[in-house]
DNA sequence: GACAATACGGAGACCCGGTTCCGGTTGTCA
DNA sequence: TGACAACCGGAACCGGGTCTCCGTATTGTC
């Protein structure tokens, strides 16, 4: 989506890039919501005409970030969902507990998703979201259809559950221990009634 | 705390001060992190000069506004610890259905707990905050000793429940169906193991 | 009813961060 | 190696939002 291959791009223009993705993701983790344009250019070592070449907004690209965490969650559940073939709750539990760790790192981006100018940023990663949505919905279909999941739970409750455990995970009122608690009660709640 | 009886307040000055209070509350819940001061100012009738006067900061009005769902989530608890005196579990559920219900109303607000600037917010709103957690401690503390709930779930993990569903709520992704679901899901996970 | 103290209003100063622009640089291809 | 296109940097611009300032209005007291 971002930039298919209407043209290579130069040699020094995909490395930028890259940089300024990497430089991007690193900023949010570390400053949340305060990370802004000149930072990641900064970080980079780009000027920032050179990230709003690559990304014509702060929307795309944070677009961008958040298309990429979806395709890695999209591709946690696959592979669980082979590795676990024999015990689709196995598989969903897995899945889960890779994602919350993997949100766990940059939650800010995460949180991203539950924001006023969501409806922009998602649509740059709708894509991959839905891809991820499919995904997902086997493991769940399966998952009932064993009777180890709470009947009532449905694919359009995963996003509500990221954006959960993406807030807890990045409130900066810091629940001293209790992240990884709040996991298990997820995990508990899910199993079937 | 925001204000003591240093000296009463004129009448003029009260009125004012509860309509900018109450217009903030209902601009949060409706515009979400979109609201400004000019906002609250038009909509209590009032020029943006008396709100900074009564409030010197955005952050000191907010950090009201959250002071005061504090106090009445602490009332709600008092309220079911009496009334469910018996059955601590019962008590603390009733008490968790009723503040998601209201959380469920002003999310936007709620999710500012788990923000930047969060630090002085919450300091504003700290010794509510604190009456809240203590009230809140005596219902676990109770529900515990009935082993009703989940052992490894203690009073520093309410914070990270209350932004998670705060995030919920406050989702603008609305997840369609989902909320009430999720609620049900974290009930149902913070039973006893 | 008049004076002091207190509060009000809202124009605009001020600051902050995203976005643009263009002169200079670098990669590519013949 | 030369020439042209693609790309880079970062100073300057600009809109939007918070907060200040001060002349005017209201309250309350004697």
């Amino acid at each position: 989506m971002t930039s298919m291959e209407d043209r290579p791009l130069r040699a020094d223009a995909r490395r930028n890039r890259e940089r300024i993705v990497d430089a991007a993701r690193a900023l949010f983790a570390e400053c949340g919501h305060g990370t802004q344009m000149d930072d990641v250019a900064k970080r980079a070592q780009v000027g920032v005409g050179t990230v709003y070449r690559h990304f014509p907004t702060k929307t795309a690209l944070i677009g961008e970030l958040l298309a990429t965490k979806f395709r890695s969650h999209a591709e946690a559940a696959r592979r669980h969902a082979a590795d676990d073939a024999a015990d689709p709750w196995a598989a969903f539990e897995g899945w889960l507990r890779e994602s919350f760790c993997s949100i766990a790192q940059d939650a800010t981006l995460q949180q991203r998703v539950t924001w006023i100018d969501d409806e922009d940023v998602l649509a740059v990663a709708e894509e991959a979201r839905q891809e991820l949505i499919a995904v997902v919905g086997e493991m769940i279909a399966a998952a009932h259809a064993q009777g180890t999941l709470r009947a009532d739970f449905t694919v359009d409750d995963i996003p509500a559950v990221m954006c959960a455990v993406g807030a807890v995970f990045g409130a900066t009122s810091l629940p001293p221990s209790g992240p990884e608690r709040f996991v298990e009660v997820i995990v508990a709640g899910l199993r079937a009634a």
